[in-house]
DNA sequence: TTTCGTGCAAAGCATTTGCAAGTAG
DNA sequence: CTACTTGCAAATGCTTTGCACGAAA
């Protein structure tokens, strides 16, 4: 795996410890964490380390296209790394947020009448799999 | 057009005086309104309208299948009457979201990876028509 | 020095909740 | 009456801002 500093730097941000720590918890994460969880995740090992640090790195990481902010399931935002295009499906039930690598864009080109793409963004809601699996040999509403 | 009242009927809600205004809002609107905006809109001649009641009617004509929640554009929630499918596209620029009817997805059906699909959101980011016009013509921008 | 990164505390703001008064059937 | 709707006010909770301290250049 690619350095974390390396990574940063690539993009133009200074890699400092509380930087490379919330990276790296982006990166090994496969649950699209809340700030909240980032936080409490740090806070284990960075006791000092503040929810506005999480906020002002997580900003920045944006504006340096280095995640995605995905506003899929209302009131928190989740924090996507962005390694590689994918789309994204949430599970109504356990309300977890799946990475689905096997969509891709059709048809359209790089226009839409006429409108300049620059990102596309797909994603699904329905049950997943592990919910549909659980539902056969339960009692249920 | 549809009787208002009687899409409400339709879908198991009371068509109350409030409530026709707010949908008729939505349909009326090819802004995506925020509650905030509805509000204001509404208030001119409802001057006793409150925000808990948009509050209550949006949430109840999201349960009911009616509207989408586009959480686009991050801090506020912006509705949108499903009439028929579609996707949207946010413009960077002017900050508006444009419907897109012509856009569908190819070859998912309604799986993908063993997950259950009830519903999908494509939406698109760039710029728009307009604003790519005023920036490559000669009118200033 | 100047600039940048960090983090506490307070503020801001969209949304939700508690509750009381009004309305329909 | 009984159930539902409305809306004011207060609370909740995510996020941003103000500010000060410390580190880096």
């Amino acid at each position: 795996m690619k350095k974390i500093q390396q990574i940063l730097k690539e993009k133009g941000v200074k890699p400092s410890f509380q930087r490379i720590r919330v990276l790296e918890c982006l990166m090994k994460s496969k649950e699209h964490p809340t700030v909240e969880m980032i936080y409490l995740k740090l806070a284990k090992e960075i006791p000092t380390i503040s929810k506005t640090t999480i906020y002002n790195t997580l900003g920045l990481f944006e504006d340096k296209g280095l995640v995605d902010d995905l506003t899929i399931s209302g009131q928190e935002a989740r924090y996507d790394y962005k390694e590689k295009p994918h789309s994204h499906f949430y599970c109504k039930k356990c309300r977890n947020i799946i990475d689905i690598e096997s969509i891709r864009v059709p048809c359209h080109k790089d226009e839409i009448c006429g409108n300049q793409i620059e990102e596309a963004h797909y994603y699904f809601r329905g049950v997943c799999k592990r919910c549909l699996n659980k539902k056969g040999g339960d009692v249920n509403g």
